[in-house]
DNA sequence: TACGCTATTGCAACTATGTTGCAAAATGTT
DNA sequence: AACATTTTGCAACATAGTTGCAATAGCGTA
C-alpha cells in the first residue's frame, strides 16, 4: 500500500509528503467517493483544513482523482482509473449516490449514454448522476 | 404577466406577496435557469437575502421551480413545466450549461436516456448535465 | 373597511465551506 | 550537509446558506 502510493506520487511528478500519502491512503481504503469532510474525519487532526483542500486540488490537476457533482451540491472526489492523466480526465462513467447510506460510487463499467443535442448546442462533457439505493444497502454485495 | 403570476401563486395555494411576485417575474423574463446570486442582482436590494432563500425553497416545495446540479457546485433553479406538482417533480429532461456564457438551460425536449444499473443498484432518479457551447453563443439562435 | 389570525419578512447572529497571503517547515537535488 | 523549491499551517477573509425571533403584511371574516 505504502509502496503503491509512493509509486503513484512519483509517477505523477509530485513530491512525497505525509499529507499526500495519508489522503491517498483514505481513497485506497474506501471504495466509495469521499467528500472533503470525510477526509478531514479520516486523517483526523493531522493536517490543516487548507492543506486538505490544496492536496485534493493538486490530485485533481494531476489526474489522480476526479470530482463528482452531487444533487445536494457537495463536492465529492474519487480515484481516477489509469486512463486519466494531468489535465485530461476520462471519467465518462455513471456515478451513483445512495439515498440510504449517502455514499457515492463510480460505476466504472456503465458508460454515459449518448444524447442528441438540439441544433446549435455543442456538447463537450456529459455528467450523469443516478441516485437510489446501492448494492450494499440492498444486501446484494 | 402580473396576472399570470398571481394565477400561479393562487393555484399553488401560496399567498401573494411582493417578493414572490418579483422573484417569479425574474424567472419568466429569463429563459435560462437562475442562481440565487442572479436573483439577488435581479430583484436588487428590494428583499433580504434570507427572504430570497426562503422563497426559492417554497417554490421548490410547491413544484414551481426545480433545482439543477452544476459541476461547479452552485445551486441553480429553473421553472418547472405544468407536470410538476407539490412534492413531485418530473424534470426528467437534460440540462445544459454553457461554458461560454455560463447560463444553464433546460432542454425540455431531450429526455434523459435509460441506463442499465449493475446488480443490486436501484435507480430512483437520474440527473444528466451536459456542458458545452449553447445555441446563442454558437450564433444559432 | 376594519379586525384579528396566520403567514411572511427582515434583522442579527451563526455555521459551513472554501480561498488567499505569508512565514515556517519539509522535500529533493547537488 | 547545504541550498533552492515546494508544501504546510496559521490567520484572516469571502461566500453560501440556516435559524430564532420580533415586526410586518396578507387574507378571511364580519
Amino acid at each position: 500500500m505504502e509502496q503503491k502510493i509512493i509509486e503513484l506520487l512519483k509517477r505523477t511528478g509530485l513530491s512525497i509528503t505525509d499529507s499526500r500519502k495519508k489522503i491517498l491512503e483514505s481513497f485506497f481504503q474506501e471504495n466509495s467517493a469521499l467528500a472533503h469532510a470525510d477526509i478531514e474525519l479520516h486523517v483526523g487532526a493531522d493536517f490543516d483544513r487548507v492543506t486538505i483542500y490544496r492536496t485534493l486540488q493538486t490530485f485533481v490537476d494531476k489526474g489522480i482523482i476526479h470530482t463528482i457533482p452531487t444533487p445536494d451540491n457537495a463536492v465529492v472526489y474519487a480515484l481516477c482509473k489509469d486512463s486519466c492523466s494531468a489535465g485530461h480526465h476520462h471519467d465518462n462513467h455513471v456515478h451513483f449516490i445512495c439515498d440510504n447510506c449517502n455514499k457515492t460510487f463510480c460505476l466504472e463499467h456503465i458508460v454515459v449514454p449518448a444524447v442528441k443535442m438540439p441544433t446549435g448546442f455543442n456538447a463537450t462533457q456529459i455528467d450523469m448522476v443516478v441516485s437510489g439505493v446501492c448494492n450494499f444497502c440492498n444486501n446484494v454485495s
